[in-house]
RNA sequence: GGGUCAAUAGCUCAGUUGGAUAGAGCACACGCCUUCUAAGCGUGGGGUCGGGAGUUCGAAUCUCUCUUGGCCCA
């Protein structure tokens, strides 16, 4: 794929003897299409070369020309002002990007991120609580990027850090031991050990006796105790068993479901490092690290009081591990804001654990905003939760609705409305940038109408639609691209050049709403070019020419939708 | 109190490392289906880019400060 920009940088660079790499960054593209595909600013050289901008913009021009035949690439190039604007040759270009998203499943992507190690840690509910739309977002952001960092050739682990550990489990397991048989948790697990849950936390109140109980429950399961581990067994693959129940729906994959209790047994080892470096300090009975000269003024607790470790001391393992197991070059962690603190801690007490700094380097806190209800934050105890599996068949249902209405035709019914509904509701939390809180509104994720998923499915199935319509394929290199040179055509050439891009800035940002967007744009772009010009025409030339821009629309879109988690339906 | 993130149209949000006249969707008004899916397309109204100061040829974007709100703090 030719860099336009490159070419450009690299002849400025040769006339007005500047470091291309410099220029490079000068260069950018205008927002309005009259003021050329690319644009430089003289303003910056104007004090240097002590000149008015536009008698700079003039100058370079004429030295340009001079070269034109070296870049056949440039059509032509005006000064407006103290703006140099290139105008690229549109036949070269049309070629250039046909020929690309034409190959575009052998194209040069896998060659970006050059086998390099990720590691994606997201999702990561916690066992026996219910998996509701507060974990949406953590799953979603973080299987967009799961998807796309393995586009670009990356090599990805995904991982999903169960909370299955801690002292809850000691009273689960109490108040299975009491009430077991009063509740069919093999029916409906959540909502079982959710009441057993609640109710243990009750008598815990009341009896100190119990309380104790749970603790001596928690600290046999640690030491391994047979009953309890079992027991523990039981609740967390029944946990699983509903979890995979939502991520079947939202396509969900992990390589690793190593939880917190993996890392039970490799906190010792994290407590002997720590303790070598001298940095391990004893403040009102807990172990600390102060991080005060590391301007964190409120310090990392590796020990309790009680000697029971933290949520710091496992993500320290985990970090460890992880380093050893994936040698990871980047290790991304997605969790709601809330948690800033905590992995600015932890990151920074992860540089005493003697691992290459590549790793320390590597770890990056991928945080968002949090989904809150009109009424205001969401809470397990308080239940007022909207489980997510309760979310994704009702936008299902509503879909179906919506296809009963549009096209009572349509086959497979059930799977498009599966499709749309799901793909409406994943697009909805990808669309805006991840920071942003979202107040769970049921109309405002479950609408179909604008930019939203359903409307990149609908301009998928249109293009899919007049494929069908032509009854054939034309080969690229019979396309004359003289025939797509009107706006609308161009206009969906340049979005399809920056696809790659596109994907890039995704992974540099670790921001999928940029390619959410992105997919809006062009959507947006074949709906009006959809409506401006009919396809299927008696010139078979431009017939030839828009019907293959059709198709590689479709593709791009398709490619762009899966990345992000959503199927597209061929007909809806 | 300390730290941190945010504030752009009535609502929800874009705005690529500072660049040309700040853009979408929803909502509202109007127009477009005897021809490729109207879940669509087009036209229109609507802005003190939270306030102020600064840096710059140029600031929604960078710096400082203030205001409001979210989140975190053994």
């Amino acid at each position: 794929m030719k860099n336009f920009k490159q070419i450009i940088a690299n002849k400025i660079a040769e006339i007005a003897e500047l470091s291309e790499q410099n220029l490079i960054t000068y260069i950018e593209i205008p927002k309005d299409i009259k003021n050329g595909d690319y644009s430089f600013p003289c303003f910056r050289l104007a004090k240097e070369l002590k000149k008015a901008p536009p008698i700079i913009a003039n100058e370079i021009k004429e030295k340009l020309d001079e070269k034109s035949n070296e870049m056949p690439e440039i059509e032509k190039i005006e000064v407006v002002g103290g703006y140099l604007n290139f105008f690229i040759n549109k036949d070269e270009l049309t070629k250039e990007i046909l020929q690309q998203v034409t190959n575009i499943e052998t194209s040069e992507k896998s060659k970006v991120g050059n086998g390099k190690n990720i590691v994606i840690d997201y999702s990561s509910p916690n066992i026996a609580k219910p998996f509701h739309i507060g974990h949406l977002r953590s799953t979603v952001i973080g299987g967009a990027l799961y998807n796309i960092y393995k586009y670009l050739g990356y090599n990805v682990t995904g991982i999903n850090h169960l909370g299955d550990y801690g002292t809850q489990f000691g009273k689960l397991i109490e108040g299975y031991k009491l009430w077991g048989n009063e509740y069919n948790i093999e029916k409906d697990p959540i909502n079982e050990l959710t009441k057993i849950y609640i109710r243990i936390n009750e008598a815990c109140k009341q009896d100190e006796q119990i309380l104790e109980n749970c603790r001596n429950n928690f600290k046999k399961l640690e030491e391994g105790d047979k009953y309890c581990t079992e027991i523990w067994e039981k609740f967390r693959s029944l946990s699983l068993k509903e979890f995979q129940k939502v991520y079947d729906l939202l396509g969900s994959k992990f390589d690793s479901w190593n939880g917190e209790a993996f890392y039970s047994d490799k906190m010792p080892e994290i407590i002997d490092i720590l303790d070598r470096t001298g940095k391990l300090i004893e403040s009102q009975g807990a172990k600390i690290i102060d991080l005060e000269d590391k301007g964190i003024n409120t310090p990392c607790i590796i020990e309790k009081s009680n000697g029971s470790t933290t949520y710091a001391t496992r993500d320290l393992a985990a970090i460890l591990y992880r380093a050893r197991t994936y040698d990871f070059d980047k290790a991304l962690y997605l969790t709601s804001y809330e948690q800033t603190l905590h992995f600015k801690q932890v990151f920074e007490v992860a540089k005493l654990l003697g691992i290459d700094e590549k790793y320390t380097k590597g770890l990056e806190h991928v945080s968002f905003g949090m989904i809150l209800l009109p009424t205001g934050k969401m809470s397990t105890r308080g239940g007022n939760v909207i489980k997510l599996e309760e979310l994704l068949n009702e936008a299902i249902t509503r879909a179906k609705d919506v296809i009963e209405q549009k096209n009572p035709e349509l086959e497979n019914k059930e799977e498009v409305a599966k499709k749309v509904g799901i793909g409406a509701v994943i697009f909805n939390d990808l669309s805006a940038s991840r920071i942003k809180d979202e107040v769970f509104e049921w109309d405002a994720i479950l609408n179909f109408q604008g930019e939203t998923g359903p409307y990149l499915q609908y301009t998928y199935v249109r293009t899919k639609s007049v494929l069908e319509k032509a009854e054939y394929l034309p080969k690229m290199e019979e396309i004359d691209t003289k025939k797509l040179q009107d706006e609308y055509s161009q206009n969906i050439i340049k979005l399809l050049y920056n696809f790659e891009n596109t994907l890039i800035q995704v992974t540099e940002k670790n921001e999928p709403s940029i390619l959410s967007r992105y997919l809006i744009e062009l959507a947006k772009a074949y709906s009006s070019f959809y409506n401006e010009n009919k396809i299927i025409v008696e010139d078979k030339d431009v017939q030839n020419a828009r019907v293959y821009l059709t198709y590689v629309v479709g593709k791009v879109l398709k490619e762009g939708a899966n990345l992000l988690g959503i199927e597209m339906p061929e007909k809806m």
